[in-house]
Parts: C-alpha cells; sequence; structure tokens
DNA sequence: TCTTGACCTCGCCCCTGGGGCAGGCCCCAG
DNA sequence: CTGGGGCCTGCCCCAGGGGCGAGGTCAAGA
C-alpha cells in the first residue's frame, strides 16, 4: 500500500490539477492528502484519491467555485446531477441575457432609428409628498415585492384616513437583474400628515421634471421591457440640451391607457 | 457648460456605474473624467461622457475584463458589433462544452456501465529513443501543430538517413480547452544516433506498460473524443491494482486498423 | 558514498474588479 | 457657520491560483 503513494506533481499530472491547486484544495479541506510527512511537509496522495480529484478537477473546470464544489463533493450523485443540470439552466439563461444585451448595444450603437425614441415626452412632476418601502430584490422578486408594498403602503394610508395623491411610483435606484439584487422602491403620493410606520418611510419630492414613455403592451415584461429604458436614454443622447441624472421609475397607472410609463428625472 | 459637470455619485447613478468604478476606470484611462479638480482630487464628467459610460457598462455587464472593454471601445461601431457577436459565438461554444462536461460528470458518477470501459487493454510499451518537439496549442490549433511537427520531425529523419522505429504518439502534458493552451508533444521514435535540431529535442523513453483503447470512428473528433478519456480513467477506477499516473498521449495509427489508440502509461 | 538534478515545501507578491472601511476634506442648504 | 452627506485617498479583502526565490528532499548514477 505505501507504494501506492504519491507527491503532488506526480497526482497532479493524473488528475489535471496543478501542485499548487493541490496544495490549496489540502488546505481548505477539500481534499486532504493521504499523508502528510511532519517533517518535510510533503504531501502524499493515495490511488485511491484520484477519483475524487478528478470529479473536483472537472468541477472547477466547469468554473464552480471551492465552497461550491466543496458542498457538491459530498451530495449523493443524483442530487449532484440535479443541481448541475440546474446549474447549466441559469447558464443558459446568463447566455441570454448576454445575448439580450448585445442586442441592446447594437440599436445603441445604431442611434436613433428606433420609433420608440421618437415617442418620448417631457413633462413636469407636482411637488408632493410619498410614502415608500425600498427593498433589494432580483427581477425574479420584483413583482412580489411591488404588489406587497403596495398593499402595504395603501392599508396603512386608508387606516391613518389619508388620501392618495397622484399615481405608484417604482424606483430603480440600481439595476435589478437576474443575478443581482438592486435597491427598488415603492411610492405612493399622499395628502395630510402622516407618521412613518415599520419599514414604511415618508419623504418630501419636490417638483421637477421627467422624460416618459408609455409602454406598449409587447414591452411591459423583462427583459423587452428594457428597450423602453434604452429608448429613453438614446433620446438623451440626442437631445443635447437636456440631461438625464438620476434613476429611472416607473409609473403605475401609465399614460394612455397603458399599464405604466417609464420615466428619467430631468436636471433642469 | 459648467453646469454641466457632474460629480462621480451623480453621474454613475445616471450610467449605472459605482463611484469606485469610475475611480478605477480614471486610474486605467478608459473614462478620464472631463475634469479634475487638482486640489481636492474631485472628478467632474461632463454629461457627454454619458454615452461612453453607459456604453463601458453595458460591456463590463457582459463580463468583459477592462482591457477589452478599453480595446472595443475604440472600434468602429460595426467592428465592435463584429467582435461582440463573435464573442458571444465563444461564449456559446463555451456553454456547449460546460454541457459535455456535466455528461461527463454523469457518467463517471453512474460508473461502469459503458462498454468502452470493458474494451479497454494493457500491453507493453519497448523502450525506445524518440525525437520529439513541444509546444502550447488549443485544441482548434491542435491538428495543424501536430502535422507540422510530425513533418519536421520525419523530414530530419530522413535528411540524417535515421530509419523510424514504432508509431508517431501525441502526448497531451497538459489539458488542451477552447480557451487555454496546453503543452503537447509530437514524438517519434529512431533507431541509430541523431543529433537534437532546431526545437527538435532527444529523449530515451524506457520500457513500461500502458492501458490503451482504440477510438472508434465516432469518436475521432473533439469533444467526443474526451469520452475515450473518460472510459480508460473509468477503467482505472474500477481495476483497483492498477494505477495510471502520468498524463495521456494518441498513438497514431491505432491498433485495429483505427486511426488512433488512446493510451495511459502504468506504474507497475 | 557522494553528487546532481528533479521535485517539493513555504512564503511573498501579482492578477481582476471592485466592496468596505477609516480618516479627512468639500460642498451646499439652512 | 454649521451640519450632513458626498467625495477623496489609502488600505485590506475576496477567489483561484501563477510565478518566483530560497531552501529542503528524494532517487539514481558514478
Amino acid at each position: 500500500m505505501t507504494d501506492s503513494f504519491f507527491l503532488a506533481g506526480r497526482f497532479g499530472a493524473a488528475t489535471r490539477l496543478s501542485p499548487k491547486a493541490l496544495r490549496l484544495y489540502a488546505e481548505q479541506g477539500l481534499l486532504v492528502p493521504a499523508h502528510v510527512d511532519p517533517v518535510t511537509g510533503y504531501r502524499y496522495y493515495a490511488a485511491e484519491q484520484a477519483g475524487r480529484a478528478r470529479l473536483i478537477a472537472r468541477l472547477r473546470q466547469l468554473g464552480l467555485p471551492i465552497a461550491r464544489v466543496a458542498r457538491l463533493i459530498e451530495l449523493q450523485p443524483e442530487v449532484r446531477l440535479t443541481e448541475l443540470r440546474a446549474w447549466l439552466e441559469v447558464q443558459t439563461k446568463r447566455l441570454e441575457e448576454q445575448s439580450e444585451l448585445v442586442e441592446a448595444i447594437i440599436r445603441q450603437s445604431a442611434g436613433g432609428d428606433d420609433p420608440l425614441i421618437k415617442a418620448v415626452r417631457v413633462r413636469d412632476t407636482a411637488p408632493s409628498k410619498i410614502v415608500y418601502r425600498q427593498g433589494h430584490v432580483t427581477v425574479d422578486a420584483l413583482d412580489a415585492f411591488t404588489e406587497s408594498a403596495e398593499a402595504e403602503i395603501r392599508s396603512h394610508l386608508a387606516q391613518c384616513g389619508k388620501e392618495v395623491d397622484g399615481p405608484m411610483t417604482l424606483h430603480f435606484h440600481e439595476p435589478v437583474n437576474h443575478d443581482g439584487k438592486g435597491l427598488v422602491e415603492v411610492a405612493i403620493g399622499y395628502t395630510g400628515s402622516l407618521e412613518p410606520s415599520g419599514d414604511l418611510r415618508i419623504r418630501l419630492q419636490p417638483a421637477g421634471r421627467e422624460a416618459f414613455l408609455p409602454v406598449p403592451k409587447t414591452f411591459e415584461t423583462f427583459p423587452a421591457v428594457l428597450r423602453i429604458y434604452d429608448a429613453i436614454e438614446a433620446w438623451f443622447e440626442h437631445s443635447n440640451d437636456l440631461n438625464c441624472f438620476g434613476s429611472p421609475y416607473e409609473i403605475y397607472p401609465g399614460s394612455g391607457s397603458t399599464r405604466f410609463d417609464v420615466a428619467y428625472p430631468i436636471v433642469p
């Protein structure tokens, strides 16, 4: 048995792992050598460890981080395969998003031949007091968050006997993607005087101007809705006079019997 | 004009870039602020820079490294789009490879129900002197490298009047993937005495044993050929007695009228 | 037995693309 | 003039190693 021990170089050559990687995995407990010489520090791997090592090499080759590999390795093979298939699904989705993004870049470069751009309008916004709730969500959780926040705000306003003043708005302070959470805010204007409650906060919204675009039915869902944002941003590029400097928001209901408008604040 | 300058926070909010990211891009020269206050160090961005900034944000969102973004940004839009489409192609290919890899992991977990595994045989290899050439190649450049190296070696042997002894072998010292270069070696045995020449080197190949598998026609091309490697490795797992410890190689021509065999060295 | 060369160890700094924090200015509104 | 929030620099941190240098080890040949 003792002659079926191998040093890092040879073991790594057989398992497609570099000695450096093997050392890292040994430190992290992912692949502990069968024996470590306490004097020299030499790591001796047993032949039986080759299977595990090769599995690790494959999972790493997929690009999975070490911690993920460590979790997957301990799973039953069937569960592991299920997880891997799910991971592949995610990768496929990511590729689709990248594809969408490239298309968006193409449209951005092509400039203003999009009829959407010509539909952008500007209007003044009235000052109001707003009550709002913020949260970090992914695009999947966005609808649920919006609904629950709106319900919470409306019930709080009803409870306090205050009147709703203006539409509901959904602000995107950070980009909301599939893979990352972004800070969003559901806000409703009101009249009268109100105390904050729970995670509901109060803020003054000064008067201003906004560039907006009603969203046609076919662009309501993600990721098609991103074209609306693109269109307004492209419109800013073309109108040298006005500058969009702030994050975008959606206004429910939208103008002209649409479900919502998309708008950007304008610096006067 | 001076009032169309924006500080990093506001500018970043409009272009989906964090102040920290903007600082990094400024340091790298990717997006240099229109003005930097020499006293305070404050970076002031002009409204006209928003387009470039947004393009950078998009390209970064694709996952492209900054250096790549910097190159793409300077290109003509059409060229840029061509490059982006090519990049998408590569990503698609990568996803396909990952999919293959997951399938390979599944087969590895499933164990030895593959008829290929049962076809693995063992044989002794004769000692010989070999002349070889090494190189770092990707899988795309592999065939060209192999052909040119084989031609070079054969012409050198012919020039020196030495006889070829044994088959041509192609050693994979490092994994050769689509995305990374690996060290490979084309080698041919000879008899007599020969001097090294150019990038051709000489080595003694001691006698040994190898586990091998002739490659059926349907598995000759990448990535299907990887199943052959997998099969031999799986065979090692199942035969507790023998250990593969070394990198694999291909032998041209293969046994039984196949184009090539795949083999692993065996530790006796 | 000695030497030599290959192999191994550890430790340090490097890469990407920022995030987070500390300490200290700056800027604007009240 | 003062406070709060925004901005600066500078430092350390993350994964997953690569590369390098100093020094110890192993095995085979002389």
